[in-house]
DNA sequence: TGACCGGTTGACTGACCAGTCAATCTGTCC
DNA sequence: GGACAGATTGACTGGTCAGTCAACCGGTCA
């Protein structure tokens, strides 16, 4: 046993997997070479395959790591005493500061595993669907409680809802959509308002 | 000049198109192989490179033919005299019925360009982009006549109307929704009911 | 001291596959 | 017929890279 301290000094394994962060995000997960993360992270080659078993597993750990974190939130949301269109708001404005506290992160999570259907989006689809389901929830209560209009599912709101926070966040990642913390607050707002009150003129009383 | 006729009597280049819609729906661009493509065509591997010059461009050409499609489509929309809520159900009717009737070619440009950010999602940015910026001339315009709220950017509401058809489409691509006839209608006008009307419950007059 | 062990190294291998190319086929035209 | 051209064939090559492995390092413990 070497270890007299809890944890060495540096965590390769973590460093290995912010190197794998930046790659990623860099040059994409198909693109990049192990030895690009290695050489990112200051570690040999072969101390990737110590730590992980494959290239997929460090994505695999990576997106995992971070949508649980997601999904929990969904559930606290659900489980506060407070109008669904806040609800919504609180889940918008975690997805969106987690964006704006670690872009790399996101864009890897997005590009890579959740917008990437044929690869690790399939592979996960069931950990990705557990968000539309928490989503639905929030919808379906909302709309027996009178709040929410009941002529739409619930599972097809929480695809358009979801759908327009992922685009948004995408216009991000592709520079089609200016950035900044003015812009991801008024994001925040504006696709609540847009899913929410609608796009149509409304007199409001 | 071999040509007596206009063409071959079987045109090999668009059965190898074919063949690759296929083979790319099924197995996924990255995953497959070009000698699948030629096998599912029934042709020789060399043949491929007789008429494209990569296996990139295969699915360049595939995109593009659609994509130029949807583009002419929404600017014919935005021409029509018709409110701007028809305007945005035309669109979304032209995408899902698209779908209908051809869901592996929608399913490959969708999970293999429209989605794939990082490969040729980048490479086709322009062109992508082309379709947000008809839409959100159409809210633009709709805004100016007082019909849709001003408050919301054109470009947000673009990319979160786009956003949630797109997910509505990977919805079935991947079997989170129910297909059908009954639902792509259905799913058409709760689209637009969601982005235009919004998910609150309002006294309507 | 020396045995031990997890952490660390990087050269190497084996598989895979996009793209090439020389040969062959098929039809046309003079 | 025979010359020419485009269509078609499929074996082969070259480069790439994920994953392996044998050796090495540095600290611990008896």
């Amino acid at each position: 046993m070497a270890r007299t301290n809890a944890e060495p000094a540096v965590d390769k394994r973590r460093m290995i997997l912010d190197a794998a962060v930046r790659v990623f995000a860099r040059t994409g997960f198909h693109t990049c070479r192990v030895s690009d993360i290695a050489d990112e992270a200051g570690v040999a080659y072969g101390l990737v395959y110590h730590y992980f078993d494959s290239k997929d597993q460090i994505l695999d750990t990576l997106f995992l790591e971070r949508w649980d974190i997601l999904l929990r939130a969904i559930q606290e949301v659900d489980g506060e005493e407070i109008p669904a269109r806040e609800k919504l708001y609180a889940i918008t404005s975690f997805i969106v500061d987690s964006y704006r506290h670690d872009p790399d992160l996101m864009k890897v999570i997005i590009v890579e595993v959740t917008r990437a259907a044929n690869t690790f989006g399939r592979t996960h689809l069931s950990h990705i669907r557990q968000a539309y389901v928490g989503i639905a929830a929030i919808v379906e209560r909302a709309q027996r409680a009178g709040t929410f209009r009941a002529d739409i599912t619930p599972d097809f709101a929480a695809l358009a809802f979801y759908g327009a926070v992922e685009q948004v966040l995408t216009g991000w990642i592709f520079a089609l959509l200016p950035t900044g913390d003015r812009e991801y607050d008024q994001a925040k707002t504006h696709i609540v308002e847009t899913i929410c009150g609608g796009l149509d003129r409304v007199e409001r009383s």
